[in-house]
DNA sequence: TTTTTAATAATAGTATTACTATCTTTTATT
DNA sequence: AATAAAAGATAGTAATACTATTATTAAAAA
């Protein structure tokens, strides 16, 4: 984890795991503008001041949990793939991972992997839709988005050396894994799966999507 | 225009014009986070309360100008492709529409397309990733998004009777043209046209994509 | 032309947010 | 037992996101 994104570690004590659990619960319960230190200090039963020891503020608190994200998603990728031979299984594989729910790993008791889920189709774009995303970038911030998109990028291009689009198609796969799944359940008109709300449908469409680009 | 939308019309007064044009203006420069209603006063040269006169509140507004901003690109799409007879060279046409950087239209005067195409990039998808959006969605704020994506699906269709994810492809163009220019120029290491910075990469992606789909 | 109305401007005020600062108490380390 | 680091308690500020009221001006109806 980048030193940079916390004043001090959030794993290295009880207050901070406690202030990663319980934002993780209150974003997902009134979603990150309503989240505010205040009311985590409240959930807590800690001040605002003792959260701003941790996190200069809410953004690189949100930043702080997207990192831990996708650095997750990265482990989970690698560990769920790396005895698959065939590049374009290993790939079916990386789509299904990222387009359906998570169940909660209990190695991580102060992380709700599958609120964390719900969190970052939410909210996860907030992370890096701003004005200082400069800024944020030159601190590495992204780091852990970028190595993923990397990481596919290679399997993309094991499946086909020759296509020209590996980084961008791995950020469609990935963005559109979460965005189909947050129009399934709220604009469901803005999708072909808003009837079943079926999660396995989006995992089909997005296979379709990526394997007739790679053929 | 959905007048549940605003609390008088903009387009219906001087005062109205200005705040949609200033908005478009103060939002660009400065990121929606940074902006406020006492700022746009200031800008316009008028009061708060006079901007709460019009809209409830700023995100009201994101989702009016949002609104404009997709009725305007749906009467472009339909005004330049109503012509062409062979539905693949439509669907081009939309990608190309949908993907590349705009010229401002004179005609309407109180807006600067240009500007309010770079705002629905980095701030177009915060009008639906949040808490209210089933609300917003009941009271119809996101009809022209979804009336686009209604026309694009039909095209699609026109070129694949038997492709199965019409709309979500439709999104996934949407989505992915205004998402690969934000990378492009802010994250370039999160696509293939970092280097160059050419739109037309983009457009060639796309077309790449969602060709070898319908195929 | 006067009257009514509607829109705008001017001003004030409130609760909440996003912090910063300081001081004391508790807990862990030497 | 002494010291240092973390956490708790409390206070304070500027800005945000509103609401309310009253006065002024301009447009429309009588």
């Amino acid at each position: 984890m980048n030193d940079a994104l916390f004043l001090r570690n959030p794993e290295d004590s009880e207050l901070g795991k406690k202030i990663i659990k319980h934002s993780i619960q209150l974003i997902s319960k009134n979603g990150l503008e309503a989240f505010t230190f205040k009311k985590l200090a409240e959930d807590i039963g800690t001040t605002e001041a003792g959260i701003y020891r941790y996190f200069e503020n809410k953004h690189r608190l949100l930043i702080y949990i997207a990192a831990w994200y996708w650095n997750w998603v990265e482990y989970r990728i690698n560990f769920q793939t790396n005895n698959i031979k065939d590049p374009f299984k290993r790939l079916q594989k990386v789509i299904k991972l990222l387009a359906t729910t998570v169940v909660d790993d209990k190695k991580t008791f102060h992380v709700d992997e599958n609120l964390l889920h719900q969190i970052i189709i939410a909210e996860g774009s907030k992370a890096y839709l701003t004005k200082q995303v400069g800024e944020d970038n030159k601190h590495h911030f992204f780091k852990p988005y970028k190595d993923l998109c990397a990481t596919i990028g290679d399997i993309i291009l094991e499946c086909n050396p020759k296509y020209k689009y590996p980084i961008s198609l791995s950020t469609t796969i990935i963005e559109m894994a979460h965005l189909q799944n947050f129009f399934m359940n709220n604009l469901p008109s803005l999708t072909d799966f808003g009837n079943s709300k079926d999660e396995k449908k989006i995992v089909v469409f997005l296979e379709n999507l990526v394997f007739s680009s790679l053929k």
